[in-house]
RNA sequence: GGGUCAUUAGCUCAAUGGUAGAGCAGUUGCCUCUUAAGCAAUUGGUUGAAGGUUCGAAUCCUUCAUGGCCCA
């Protein structure tokens, strides 16, 4: 149904109803505040040691959205954000006006109430209401509670709908709204300052992804948005900070999938006088510190009924051997790009536009060794081709100083010894405008300015990004990065675009301001 | 992008080519009692959209829309 559809409903119309009857009463169905003593939790905490069937004196006051109600609002099931309280409305408690009025409620609208604190015979803490108001009357149909809301797409659809009806999605967010706040201080803790870096940028890079596009109308200038904080972060290390950071929301134009969101959160941290050796002892403790945090200090957590362990160490493999340890080949044996793919042909590797001989050995490791790689793993040493921002291995010539981090078969962290020499730099973003113009609409922009700033000097320098959605999946045992996102990306519903809808909706109002203008004659 | 499954009342679901149904919710009345839960009566549908086949389509076919899952 489409947002106008569902306004046309005949419950609506029963709510609609109400309304205007508890208007005509002289009632405010939408007042201002409403001063409560107490919320759910602290009730039932207070009164924990209440026997059933005892009531007590005291006065209290607590409101929250109906979720239920039995025999006829006798009962009402009161729900704030802590949780849930019982209302008991007996007609010998209530004046008759207000007891009339409960015919008014419905399910989903917000009341306030006043009453005495009695645990039922039954069981239930209550408050035995004397005096309840209306603090807002809910015009819309919540699903059954029995059969619960369970449509994937109108619960991502109408997520407010989700929250309401499952607690379980509540409780997700606040867990990642607990882990981010946690990670803050994890890095504020090691002299990491946070500061934003510009989401429109001329130029998109410092990854491989295609970027959104948009336009500044008083500049007259196209704008990209940022598909990463790289190359900002990088030019405040020249400038002189020596750790910082940012969480940011990062956008790539790409497919939806249970891994991917079009806008998502990224981690990124940069600390001068580090290398990637020192940057995977510092990813470990973060992560780990964050499962202690969901875990109640353990180190390992089951993800989708595997059990996952973060207990440090974690394996660092190259890749190189990675490779060779599931495929039995030896990949420094490549000596061509020709060659590289007759070997990817022979090892059943599909191969999607890779232009350059360690494109190819990547696409065979993400194509053979990924999945396999369950628990917690860094798999270092990358080819040079694949990594244009990234120190070459002070060892091992082709590879640079990288590592992925995989848990679950999935990349989560990406980590580097950061190039930090500008005719290096200078160099690799040639090549990377080659490909861009032969056509790799991942490869990276030249940016010019980020050359120059290099060429004031840039300390050596260690730096990560890791994907805070996929990280929350794991901390909260989320299917879908869906899950963990409060407002997943959608596409509009029905053929009719949004702005023929608000013409639609614009014509209704023509409609009935003109059918009042006929009543009024 | 490809495959596949789904879309029926506010919600959750039936109905396998022959009168579109149930439970819950809603409404009305009675009842002052409770933990899915009082009793009784009762309303509610353009079967996602558009075409086609057929005497007859929720059901078969085509196209489209949106979504789930799998793959890329």
């Amino acid at each position: 149904m489409t947002v106008l559809e569902i306004e046309e409903t005949r419950l609506r119309q029963e709510r609609l109803r109400k309304l205007a009857q508890l208007k005509e009463e002289g009632i405010n169905p939408y007042p201002y505040k409403f001063e409560r003593t107490h919320r759910a939790s602290d009730l039932q905490h207070l009164y924990k040691g209440l026997a059933n069937d005892t009531e007590t004196e005291d006065v209290v006051r607590v409101c929250g959205r109906v979720m239920n109600e039995r025999n006829t609002w006798m009962f009402v099931d009161l729900y704030d954000e802590s949780g849930k309280i019982q209302l008991f409305c007996h007609k010998q408690n209530l004046h008759e006006p207000d007891l009339k009025r409960l015919r008014l409620l419905d399910k989903g609208d917000f009341i306030g109430a006043t009453g005495t604190i009695r645990r039922t015979r039954q069981g239930e803490l209550s408050v035995k209401v004397t005096d309840y108001e209306v603090l807002c009357k809910s015009l819309q149909p919540l699903p059954d509670s029995w059969d619960g809301f369970t449509d994937v797409e109108a619960r991502y659809r109408h997520r407010y709908v989700d929250m309401i009806m499952n607690p379980s999605v509540r409780e997700t967010m606040r867990k990642r709204a607990q882990a981010v706040a946690e990670l803050r201080r994890f890095m504020d803790a090691r002299g990491f300052l946070e500061i934003e870096t510009p989401v429109f940028q001329t130029e998109a890079g410092g990854a491989d992804a295609r970027p959104f596009a948009t336009h500044h109308n008083a500049l007259s200038l196209d704008l990209y948005l940022r598909i990463a904080t790289e190359l900002h972060l990088k030019r405040l290390i020249i400038g002189g900070f020596e750790r910082v950071y940012e969480i940011g929301r990062i956008f790539r134009n790409e497919g939806i999938s249970t891994r991917h969101n079009p806008e998502f959160t990224m981690l990124e941290a940069y600390q001068a006088y580090g290398d990637y050796n020192e940057l995977m002892d510092m990813t470990e403790e973060m992560v780990l510190h964050l499962v202690h945090g969901v875990t109640e200090g353990r180190s390992s957590l089951t993800y989708q009924g595997t059990e996952i362990n973060f207990a440090r160490p974690w394996k660092r493999i190259p890749m190189a051997k990675a490779i060779q340890d599931v495929c039995g080949i030896d990949v420094d044996q490549i000596g061509s790009f020709e060659e590289a793919k007759i070997v990817a042909q022979k090892l059943g590797v599909p191969l999607k536009g890779e232009d350059s001989r360690g494109a190819v050995i990547n696409a065979i490791f993400e194509e053979k060794v990924e999945s396999s790689l369950i628990q917690p793993t860094f798999i270092i040493d990358y080819p040079v081709e694949i990594s244009p921002l990234t120190k070459v291995h002070r060892e091992k010539p082709g590879y640079v100083e990288r590592f992925e981090l995989f848990v679950y078969g999935r990349e989560l962290a990406n980590g580097y010894s950061e190039l930090t020499d500008p005719q290096d730099q200078r160099a690799r973003l040639e090549e990377q405008a080659r490909k861009k113009a032969a056509g790799n609409e991942e490869a990276q922009p030249m940016d010019l300015d980020f050359i120059l700033a290099m060429e004031y000097g840039m300390p050596p320098t260690m730096g990560i990004g890791v994907g805070i959605d996929r990280l929350m999946m794991y901390l909260t045992d989320s299917a879908s990065i869906r899950d963990v996102i409060a407002f997943p990306t959608m596409k509009p519903i029905g053929k009719k675009a949004s702005e023929e809808l608000i013409d639609e909706s614009m014509d209704n109002l023509e409609k009935a301001s003109s059918k009042l203008k006929t009543e009024e004659k």
